[in-house]
DNA sequence: TCGTCACCGAACGGAATTCGATCATCAGGT
DNA sequence: ACCTGATGATCGAATTCCGTTCGGTGACGA
Protein backbone atom coordinates (compact mmCIF):
# COMPACT_ATOMS: atom_id res chain seq x y z
CA UNK A 1 0.00 0.00 0.00
CA UNK A 2 2.89 2.09 -0.06
CA UNK A 3 2.59 5.08 -2.61
CA UNK A 4 6.21 6.34 -2.98
CA UNK A 5 8.54 4.91 -4.98
CA UNK A 6 12.17 4.11 -5.04
CA UNK A 7 14.17 6.15 -7.49
CA UNK A 8 14.00 5.21 -11.30
CA UNK A 9 10.65 6.17 -11.93
CA UNK A 10 11.43 9.64 -11.73
CA UNK A 11 13.87 9.37 -15.06
CA UNK A 12 10.99 7.48 -16.54
CA UNK A 13 7.72 10.17 -17.25
CA UNK A 14 5.60 10.83 -19.31
CA UNK A 15 6.44 9.98 -22.99
CA UNK A 16 3.29 8.36 -23.41
CA UNK A 17 1.11 11.70 -24.23
CA UNK A 18 3.27 11.10 -27.85
CA UNK A 19 0.76 9.91 -30.72
CA UNK A 20 4.04 8.86 -32.79
CA UNK A 21 7.37 7.92 -31.78
CA UNK A 22 9.95 9.73 -33.47
CA UNK A 23 12.53 7.22 -35.45
CA UNK A 24 13.94 9.05 -37.90
CA UNK A 25 16.71 12.17 -36.52
CA UNK A 26 14.82 14.77 -38.33
CA UNK A 27 11.93 13.42 -36.49
CA UNK A 28 13.71 13.22 -33.32
CA UNK A 29 14.70 17.36 -34.16
CA UNK A 30 11.51 18.52 -34.95
CA UNK A 31 10.29 16.93 -31.55
CA UNK A 32 12.51 18.77 -29.95
CA UNK A 33 11.77 22.11 -31.90
CA UNK A 34 8.33 21.46 -31.53
CA UNK A 35 8.59 21.79 -27.58
CA UNK A 36 11.45 24.23 -27.86
CA UNK A 37 8.84 26.44 -29.67
CA UNK A 38 6.14 26.05 -26.89
CA UNK A 39 8.55 26.80 -24.14
CA UNK A 40 9.72 30.08 -25.60
CA UNK A 41 5.90 31.06 -26.31
CA UNK A 42 4.60 30.27 -23.01
CA UNK A 43 7.34 31.97 -21.49
CA UNK A 44 6.52 35.16 -23.62
CA UNK A 45 2.46 35.04 -23.43
CA UNK A 46 1.28 31.77 -20.54
CA UNK A 47 -0.27 28.67 -21.41
CA UNK A 48 -3.70 29.84 -21.94
CA UNK A 49 -2.49 32.08 -25.14
CA UNK A 50 -0.19 29.48 -26.25
CA UNK A 51 -2.14 28.43 -30.13
CA UNK A 52 -1.05 25.54 -31.42
CA UNK A 53 -0.09 28.12 -34.53
CA UNK A 54 2.36 29.85 -32.58
CA UNK A 55 3.86 27.00 -31.90
CA UNK A 56 4.06 25.33 -35.43
CA UNK A 57 4.90 28.90 -36.72
CA UNK A 58 7.70 29.30 -34.25
CA UNK A 59 9.31 25.77 -34.97
CA UNK A 60 9.37 26.09 -38.87
CA UNK A 61 6.48 23.70 -39.04
CA UNK A 62 2.97 23.04 -40.09
CA UNK A 63 -0.10 22.42 -37.83
CA UNK A 64 -0.07 19.01 -39.29
CA UNK A 65 2.86 18.33 -38.00
CA UNK A 66 1.96 19.20 -33.86
CA UNK A 67 -0.58 16.91 -35.06
CA UNK A 68 1.30 14.00 -35.98
CA UNK A 69 3.10 13.78 -32.11
CA UNK A 70 0.66 15.74 -30.00
CA UNK A 71 -3.09 14.44 -29.25
CA UNK A 72 -3.94 17.83 -28.69
CA UNK A 73 -3.08 21.44 -27.42
CA UNK A 74 -2.66 20.51 -23.99
CA UNK A 75 -0.50 17.30 -24.67
CA UNK A 76 2.21 19.74 -25.98
CA UNK A 77 1.95 20.97 -22.30
CA UNK A 78 2.45 18.39 -20.82
CA UNK A 79 4.77 16.86 -23.19
CA UNK A 80 6.84 20.17 -21.77
CA UNK A 81 6.61 19.96 -18.16
CA UNK A 82 7.83 16.33 -18.77
CA UNK A 83 10.74 17.20 -20.17
CA UNK A 84 11.33 19.88 -17.93
CA UNK A 85 10.83 17.55 -15.33
CA UNK A 86 13.13 15.05 -16.32
CA UNK A 87 15.75 17.28 -17.23
CA UNK A 88 15.33 18.47 -13.45
CA UNK A 89 16.16 14.37 -12.52
CA UNK A 90 18.45 14.09 -14.43
CA UNK A 91 20.90 17.07 -14.49
CA UNK A 92 19.45 17.64 -11.02
CA UNK A 93 19.87 14.22 -9.09
CA UNK A 94 23.23 13.51 -9.28
CA UNK A 95 24.42 17.25 -8.50
CA UNK A 96 22.04 16.69 -4.99
CA UNK A 97 23.71 12.88 -4.88
CA UNK A 98 27.41 14.60 -4.56
CA UNK A 99 29.48 13.66 -1.72
CA UNK A 100 29.70 17.13 -0.92
CA UNK A 101 26.35 17.18 0.89
CA UNK A 102 26.99 16.56 4.64
CA UNK A 103 23.55 15.74 5.85
CA UNK A 104 20.04 15.54 4.19
CA UNK A 105 19.60 19.01 4.67
CA UNK A 106 22.06 20.11 2.78
CA UNK A 107 20.62 17.51 -0.29
CA UNK A 108 17.86 18.87 -0.05
CA UNK A 109 18.91 22.59 0.25
CA UNK A 110 20.72 21.82 -2.88
CA UNK A 111 17.77 20.28 -4.87
CA UNK A 112 15.85 23.44 -3.77
CA UNK A 113 18.44 26.02 -5.07
CA UNK A 114 18.72 24.12 -8.40
CA UNK A 115 15.09 24.56 -8.58
CA UNK A 116 15.23 28.01 -8.36
CA UNK A 117 17.58 27.60 -11.02
CA UNK A 118 15.62 26.11 -13.42
CA UNK A 119 12.86 29.08 -12.33
CA UNK A 120 15.28 31.39 -13.55
CA UNK A 121 16.97 29.71 -16.62
CA UNK A 122 14.69 26.79 -18.27
CA UNK A 123 12.67 27.81 -20.75
CA UNK A 124 9.04 27.30 -20.39
CA UNK A 125 9.48 26.34 -16.46
CA UNK A 126 7.60 28.94 -14.14
CA UNK A 127 5.13 29.10 -16.82
CA UNK A 128 4.08 25.64 -16.38
CA UNK A 129 4.79 25.04 -12.56
CA UNK A 130 5.41 21.77 -13.18
CA UNK A 131 2.36 21.42 -15.08
CA UNK A 132 0.38 20.84 -12.06
CA UNK A 133 -1.91 24.01 -12.85
CA UNK A 134 -3.04 21.78 -15.90
CA UNK A 135 -4.49 18.54 -13.95
CA UNK A 136 -7.86 20.85 -13.72
CA UNK A 137 -9.85 17.44 -13.41
CA UNK A 138 -7.19 15.18 -12.07
CA UNK A 139 -8.61 11.59 -11.43
CA UNK A 140 -7.62 10.33 -8.07
CA UNK A 141 -4.38 7.70 -8.14
CA UNK A 142 -2.76 10.61 -10.94
CA UNK A 143 0.51 11.55 -9.89
CA UNK A 144 1.80 14.53 -9.77
CA UNK A 145 5.07 16.25 -11.27
CA UNK A 146 5.89 17.19 -7.81
CA UNK A 147 4.85 13.51 -6.59
CA UNK A 148 7.44 12.20 -8.93
CA UNK A 149 10.21 14.63 -7.80
CA UNK A 150 9.60 13.86 -4.53
CA UNK A 151 10.24 10.38 -5.07
CA UNK A 152 13.30 10.87 -6.44
CA UNK A 153 14.16 12.93 -3.55
CA UNK A 154 13.25 10.53 -0.87
CA UNK A 155 15.47 7.58 -2.59
CA UNK A 156 18.47 9.86 -2.44
CA UNK A 157 17.34 10.82 1.34
CA UNK A 158 16.89 7.41 2.18
CA UNK A 159 20.13 6.24 0.60
CA UNK A 160 22.36 8.40 1.49
CA UNK A 161 21.65 10.12 4.81
CA UNK A 162 19.54 7.82 6.57
CA UNK A 163 16.30 8.95 6.32
CA UNK A 164 13.71 5.94 6.58
CA UNK A 165 11.94 5.85 2.84
CA UNK A 166 7.92 5.73 4.03
CA UNK A 167 4.84 7.53 3.16
CA UNK A 168 5.05 10.19 6.07
CA UNK A 169 8.94 10.97 4.55
CA UNK A 170 7.15 11.22 0.49
CA UNK A 171 4.42 12.88 2.22
CA UNK A 172 6.50 15.91 4.08
CA UNK A 173 8.76 15.90 0.98
CA UNK A 174 5.80 16.72 -1.28
CA UNK A 175 4.40 19.11 1.08
CA UNK A 176 7.91 20.79 0.93
CA UNK A 177 8.00 21.20 -2.89
CA UNK A 178 4.48 22.20 -3.30
CA UNK A 179 5.34 25.19 -0.40
CA UNK A 180 8.45 26.14 -1.82
CA UNK A 181 7.10 26.03 -5.82
CA UNK A 182 4.06 28.47 -4.40
CA UNK A 183 6.24 30.81 -3.19
CA UNK A 184 8.39 30.42 -6.29
CA UNK A 185 5.30 30.92 -8.31
CA UNK A 186 4.73 34.34 -6.54
CA UNK A 187 8.81 35.14 -6.78
CA UNK A 188 8.68 35.03 -10.67
CA UNK A 189 5.00 36.45 -11.21
CA UNK A 190 5.96 39.89 -11.83
CA UNK A 191 10.03 39.45 -12.03
CA UNK A 192 10.86 37.73 -14.79
CA UNK A 193 14.39 37.43 -12.42
CA UNK A 194 12.38 36.28 -8.88
CA UNK A 195 11.60 38.89 -6.31
CA UNK A 196 14.75 37.54 -3.97
CA UNK A 197 12.18 38.03 -1.04
CA UNK A 198 9.92 35.24 -2.55
CA UNK A 199 12.79 32.85 -3.26
CA UNK A 200 15.01 33.10 -0.40
CA UNK A 201 11.64 32.63 1.66
CA UNK A 202 10.90 29.98 -0.24
CA UNK A 203 13.91 28.12 0.79
CA UNK A 204 13.90 29.61 4.41
CA UNK A 205 10.26 27.89 4.78
CA UNK A 206 10.40 24.94 2.89
CA UNK A 207 14.06 24.22 5.30
CA UNK A 208 12.06 25.50 7.70
CA UNK A 209 9.45 23.07 8.05
CA UNK A 210 11.31 19.52 7.57
CA UNK A 211 13.64 20.57 10.41
CA UNK A 212 10.63 20.77 11.98
CA UNK A 213 9.54 17.39 11.14
CA UNK A 214 13.09 15.82 11.57
CA UNK A 215 15.23 18.07 13.65
CA UNK A 216 18.36 19.80 12.45
CA UNK A 217 21.22 17.32 11.65
CA UNK A 218 23.79 20.49 11.71
CA UNK A 219 23.04 20.53 15.27
CA UNK A 220 23.24 16.34 15.63
CA UNK A 221 26.99 16.40 15.35
CA UNK B 1 6.38 53.68 -0.45
CA UNK B 2 4.42 51.41 1.57
CA UNK B 3 2.55 49.11 0.15
CA UNK B 4 0.45 47.52 2.82
CA UNK B 5 -3.26 48.99 2.66
CA UNK B 6 -5.24 50.02 6.25
CA UNK B 7 -8.72 48.28 5.37
CA UNK B 8 -11.45 49.17 3.39
CA UNK B 9 -9.39 48.44 0.73
CA UNK B 10 -10.55 44.97 0.88
CA UNK B 11 -13.92 45.36 0.03
CA UNK B 12 -13.33 47.58 -2.96
CA UNK B 13 -12.36 44.87 -5.77
CA UNK B 14 -11.64 44.11 -9.33
CA UNK B 15 -14.82 45.30 -10.28
CA UNK B 16 -12.58 47.61 -13.11
CA UNK B 17 -12.76 44.28 -15.50
CA UNK B 18 -16.68 45.13 -16.53
CA UNK B 19 -17.21 46.65 -19.13
CA UNK B 20 -20.62 47.93 -18.34
CA UNK B 21 -21.33 48.93 -15.00
CA UNK B 22 -24.83 47.88 -14.17
CA UNK B 23 -27.18 50.76 -13.24
CA UNK B 24 -30.73 49.58 -13.25
CA UNK B 25 -32.17 47.24 -10.94
CA UNK B 26 -32.96 43.98 -13.30
CA UNK B 27 -29.10 44.46 -14.83
CA UNK B 28 -27.65 44.13 -10.95
CA UNK B 29 -29.52 40.89 -11.24
CA UNK B 30 -28.60 39.77 -14.36
CA UNK B 31 -24.47 40.09 -13.66
CA UNK B 32 -25.60 38.33 -10.06
CA UNK B 33 -27.28 35.55 -12.15
CA UNK B 34 -24.42 35.06 -14.31
CA UNK B 35 -21.13 35.14 -11.99
CA UNK B 36 -23.90 32.58 -10.26
CA UNK B 37 -24.09 30.24 -13.18
CA UNK B 38 -20.43 30.57 -13.99
CA UNK B 39 -19.62 29.09 -9.75
CA UNK B 40 -21.89 26.86 -10.57
CA UNK B 41 -20.68 25.45 -13.78
CA UNK B 42 -16.55 25.60 -12.99
CA UNK B 43 -17.76 23.47 -9.74
CA UNK B 44 -18.71 21.01 -11.92
CA UNK B 45 -16.47 20.99 -14.89
CA UNK B 46 -13.79 23.21 -14.15
CA UNK B 47 -12.87 26.95 -15.65
CA UNK B 48 -11.49 24.95 -18.82
CA UNK B 49 -14.43 23.98 -19.96
CA UNK B 50 -16.69 26.67 -19.41
CA UNK B 51 -18.10 27.84 -21.81
CA UNK B 52 -20.10 31.32 -22.31
CA UNK B 53 -23.16 29.48 -24.03
CA UNK B 54 -23.19 27.65 -20.80
CA UNK B 55 -23.02 30.74 -18.83
CA UNK B 56 -25.64 32.11 -20.71
CA UNK B 57 -27.86 29.19 -20.32
CA UNK B 58 -27.86 28.41 -17.31
CA UNK B 59 -28.14 32.16 -16.52
CA UNK B 60 -31.56 32.11 -18.61
CA UNK B 61 -29.58 35.13 -20.95
CA UNK B 62 -28.14 35.25 -24.24
CA UNK B 63 -24.26 35.34 -24.90
CA UNK B 64 -24.19 39.38 -26.20
CA UNK B 65 -25.71 39.87 -22.37
CA UNK B 66 -22.13 38.16 -21.22
CA UNK B 67 -20.70 40.23 -23.43
CA UNK B 68 -22.25 43.10 -22.49
CA UNK B 69 -20.58 43.03 -18.82
CA UNK B 70 -17.25 41.19 -19.73
CA UNK B 71 -14.43 41.68 -22.09
CA UNK B 72 -13.85 38.28 -22.39
CA UNK B 73 -14.60 34.67 -21.16
CA UNK B 74 -11.53 34.74 -18.63
CA UNK B 75 -12.83 38.25 -17.16
CA UNK B 76 -15.99 36.48 -16.28
CA UNK B 77 -13.75 34.19 -14.00
CA UNK B 78 -11.81 36.86 -12.70
CA UNK B 79 -14.98 38.55 -11.67
CA UNK B 80 -16.00 35.23 -9.69
CA UNK B 81 -12.83 35.33 -7.99
CA UNK B 82 -13.01 38.94 -6.74
CA UNK B 83 -16.99 38.58 -5.70
CA UNK B 84 -15.68 35.30 -3.59
CA UNK B 85 -12.35 37.25 -2.14
CA UNK B 86 -15.45 40.54 -1.47
CA UNK B 87 -17.47 38.10 0.48
CA UNK B 88 -14.58 36.94 2.06
CA UNK B 89 -13.91 40.06 3.23
CA UNK B 90 -17.22 40.94 4.11
CA UNK B 91 -18.27 37.88 5.69
CA UNK B 92 -15.17 36.47 6.97
CA UNK B 93 -13.16 39.32 8.22
CA UNK B 94 -15.92 40.39 11.27
CA UNK B 95 -15.89 36.63 12.27
CA UNK B 96 -12.00 37.04 12.78
CA UNK B 97 -12.42 40.51 14.33
CA UNK B 98 -15.37 38.88 17.22
CA UNK B 99 -13.78 39.24 20.75
CA UNK B 100 -13.55 35.68 21.27
CA UNK B 101 -10.09 36.07 19.57
CA UNK B 102 -7.72 36.20 22.41
CA UNK B 103 -5.05 36.49 20.53
CA UNK B 104 -3.30 37.33 16.75
CA UNK B 105 -2.78 33.73 16.46
CA UNK B 106 -5.99 32.76 17.54
CA UNK B 107 -7.24 35.12 14.37
CA UNK B 108 -5.15 34.04 12.02
CA UNK B 109 -6.58 30.31 13.11
CA UNK B 110 -10.12 31.11 12.79
CA UNK B 111 -9.47 33.37 9.43
CA UNK B 112 -7.65 29.98 8.31
CA UNK B 113 -10.70 27.92 9.46
CA UNK B 114 -13.06 30.01 7.55
CA UNK B 115 -11.00 29.59 4.23
CA UNK B 116 -11.40 26.01 4.16
CA UNK B 117 -15.03 26.00 4.72
CA UNK B 118 -14.84 28.78 2.15
CA UNK B 119 -13.29 25.65 -0.05
CA UNK B 120 -15.61 23.68 0.86
CA UNK B 121 -19.28 25.10 0.41
CA UNK B 122 -18.66 28.54 -1.35
CA UNK B 123 -19.76 27.63 -5.38
CA UNK B 124 -16.84 27.85 -7.47
CA UNK B 125 -13.90 28.77 -4.84
CA UNK B 126 -12.17 25.52 -5.26
CA UNK B 127 -12.01 25.85 -8.98
CA UNK B 128 -10.51 29.17 -9.02
CA UNK B 129 -8.20 29.13 -5.91
CA UNK B 130 -9.04 32.78 -5.54
CA UNK B 131 -7.78 33.54 -9.28
CA UNK B 132 -4.23 33.93 -8.67
CA UNK B 133 -4.32 30.47 -11.08
CA UNK B 134 -5.74 32.89 -13.76
CA UNK B 135 -2.59 35.68 -13.61
CA UNK B 136 -1.05 34.34 -16.25
CA UNK B 137 0.99 37.64 -16.99
CA UNK B 138 0.20 40.13 -14.02
CA UNK B 139 1.47 43.50 -14.85
CA UNK B 140 3.95 44.62 -11.76
CA UNK B 141 1.97 46.19 -9.33
CA UNK B 142 -1.52 44.62 -9.80
CA UNK B 143 -2.48 43.38 -6.34
CA UNK B 144 -3.02 39.80 -6.36
CA UNK B 145 -6.32 38.32 -4.19
CA UNK B 146 -4.13 36.72 -1.64
CA UNK B 147 -2.61 40.27 -1.52
CA UNK B 148 -5.61 42.21 -0.86
CA UNK B 149 -6.88 39.17 1.66
CA UNK B 150 -4.08 39.83 3.75
CA UNK B 151 -4.05 43.39 3.43
CA UNK B 152 -7.47 42.42 5.32
CA UNK B 153 -5.84 40.81 7.84
CA UNK B 154 -2.95 42.58 8.64
CA UNK B 155 -5.32 45.05 9.60
CA UNK B 156 -7.54 43.22 12.16
CA UNK B 157 -4.19 41.96 13.39
CA UNK B 158 -2.58 45.17 14.06
CA UNK B 159 -5.91 47.28 15.46
CA UNK B 160 -7.03 44.26 17.57
CA UNK B 161 -3.87 42.67 18.31
CA UNK B 162 -0.79 45.41 18.98
CA UNK B 163 0.88 43.44 15.61
CA UNK B 164 2.75 46.37 14.02
CA UNK B 165 0.82 47.10 10.37
CA UNK B 166 4.14 47.90 8.34
CA UNK B 167 5.44 45.86 5.20
CA UNK B 168 7.03 43.10 6.89
CA UNK B 169 3.62 41.66 8.42
CA UNK B 170 1.97 42.32 5.08
CA UNK B 171 4.65 40.28 3.78
CA UNK B 172 4.43 37.68 5.90
CA UNK B 173 0.70 37.21 6.15
CA UNK B 174 0.94 37.06 2.26
CA UNK B 175 3.39 34.00 2.29
CA UNK B 176 1.21 32.24 5.06
CA UNK B 177 -1.79 32.81 2.94
CA UNK B 178 0.14 31.69 -0.13
CA UNK B 179 1.63 28.61 1.53
CA UNK B 180 -2.03 28.19 2.99
CA UNK B 181 -3.52 28.19 -0.49
CA UNK B 182 -1.51 25.66 -1.92
CA UNK B 183 -1.88 22.80 0.23
CA UNK B 184 -5.51 23.21 0.27
CA UNK B 185 -5.69 23.42 -3.56
CA UNK B 186 -3.60 19.94 -3.61
CA UNK B 187 -6.20 19.32 -0.55
CA UNK B 188 -9.58 19.71 -3.01
CA UNK B 189 -8.06 18.55 -6.30
CA UNK B 190 -8.56 14.99 -5.98
CA UNK B 191 -11.12 14.86 -2.95
CA UNK B 192 -14.05 17.60 -3.32
CA UNK B 193 -14.40 17.69 0.52
CA UNK B 194 -10.72 18.12 1.14
CA UNK B 195 -7.85 15.71 1.94
CA UNK B 196 -7.54 15.88 6.01
CA UNK B 197 -3.91 14.97 5.57
CA UNK B 198 -3.05 18.24 3.39
CA UNK B 199 -6.12 20.95 5.04
CA UNK B 200 -4.68 19.81 8.34
CA UNK B 201 -1.14 20.06 7.05
CA UNK B 202 -2.09 23.94 5.84
CA UNK B 203 -3.20 24.98 8.73
CA UNK B 204 -0.13 23.58 10.76
CA UNK B 205 2.43 24.90 8.16
CA UNK B 206 0.78 28.37 8.58
CA UNK B 207 0.71 28.49 11.85
CA UNK B 208 4.26 27.50 12.39
CA UNK B 209 5.39 30.08 9.90
CA UNK B 210 3.53 32.62 12.00
CA UNK B 211 4.99 31.32 15.13
CA UNK B 212 8.46 31.20 13.86
CA UNK B 213 8.38 34.95 13.31
CA UNK B 214 6.41 36.53 15.70
CA UNK B 215 6.68 34.08 18.28
CA UNK B 216 3.45 31.91 20.48
CA UNK B 217 1.62 34.28 22.01
CA UNK B 218 -0.33 31.94 23.79
CA UNK B 219 3.09 31.19 25.69
CA UNK B 220 3.62 34.78 26.48
CA UNK B 221 0.48 34.76 28.85
C1' DT C 1 11.90 1.11 -56.26
C1' DC C 2 8.84 -0.09 -52.72
C1' DG C 3 7.24 0.74 -48.07
C1' DT C 4 7.22 3.49 -44.31
C1' DC C 5 8.31 7.83 -42.02
C1' DA C 6 7.47 12.86 -42.05
C1' DC C 7 5.41 16.70 -43.43
C1' DC C 8 2.16 19.89 -45.20
C1' DG C 9 -1.95 22.97 -45.29
C1' DA C 10 -6.66 23.36 -46.88
C1' DA C 11 -11.00 22.12 -44.87
C1' DC C 12 -14.16 21.23 -41.00
C1' DG C 13 -16.45 22.23 -36.63
C1' DG C 14 -17.10 24.37 -32.47
C1' DA C 15 -16.46 28.06 -29.41
C1' DA C 16 -15.36 33.13 -28.65
C1' DT C 17 -16.58 37.52 -29.86
C1' DT C 18 -18.95 41.29 -32.52
C1' DC C 19 -22.66 44.19 -33.93
C1' DG C 20 -26.81 46.09 -35.35
C1' DA C 21 -31.70 45.45 -34.31
C1' DT C 22 -35.13 45.36 -30.69
C1' DC C 23 -37.25 45.91 -26.18
C1' DA C 24 -37.37 48.26 -21.34
C1' DT C 25 -36.76 51.88 -18.29
C1' DC C 26 -36.39 56.54 -16.97
C1' DA C 27 -36.64 61.68 -17.06
C1' DG C 28 -38.98 65.55 -18.03
C1' DG C 29 -42.10 68.18 -20.79
C1' DT C 30 -47.09 68.90 -22.02
C1' DA D 1 -51.67 60.90 -16.56
C1' DC D 2 -49.58 60.50 -21.31
C1' DC D 3 -46.19 61.17 -24.81
C1' DT D 4 -41.43 61.03 -26.27
C1' DG D 5 -36.65 61.00 -26.88
C1' DA D 6 -32.50 59.18 -24.68
C1' DT D 7 -30.14 55.74 -22.61
C1' DG D 8 -29.95 51.15 -20.54
C1' DA D 9 -30.42 46.34 -21.47
C1' DT D 10 -31.12 42.30 -24.20
C1' DC D 11 -30.93 39.38 -27.92
C1' DG D 12 -28.99 36.16 -31.48
C1' DA D 13 -27.37 35.65 -36.22
C1' DA D 14 -22.99 36.54 -38.41
C1' DT D 15 -18.15 36.54 -38.08
C1' DT D 16 -13.68 35.36 -36.65
C1' DC D 17 -10.50 32.60 -34.43
C1' DC D 18 -8.61 28.26 -33.14
C1' DG D 19 -8.31 23.26 -32.40
C1' DT D 20 -8.31 19.22 -34.95
C1' DT D 21 -8.67 16.12 -39.06
C1' DC D 22 -7.32 14.05 -43.28
C1' DG D 23 -5.86 13.12 -47.83
C1' DG D 24 -1.99 14.12 -50.59
C1' DT D 25 3.13 14.74 -51.30
C1' DG D 26 7.99 14.49 -50.37
C1' DA D 27 12.02 12.10 -47.91
C1' DC D 28 14.46 8.27 -46.01
C1' DG D 29 15.94 3.42 -45.54
C1' DA D 30 16.24 -1.38 -47.26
Amino acid sequence: MSSYSSGESATSVATAVLRNEPVQARSTARLTSLLDAAAAVVDGIGFERLTTAMIADRAGSSIGTVYRYFPDRIAVLHALSGRSMTRFAAEGIPAIESPDRANWLEAVEAALQYWVGAFRSEPGFRALRFGDVLDLQPRAGDRTNNGVIAAALVSVLSSRHGLEANDELQFRVEVALELCDSLLARAFAFDRNGDARFTDEALTVARGYLIGAYGNPASDA
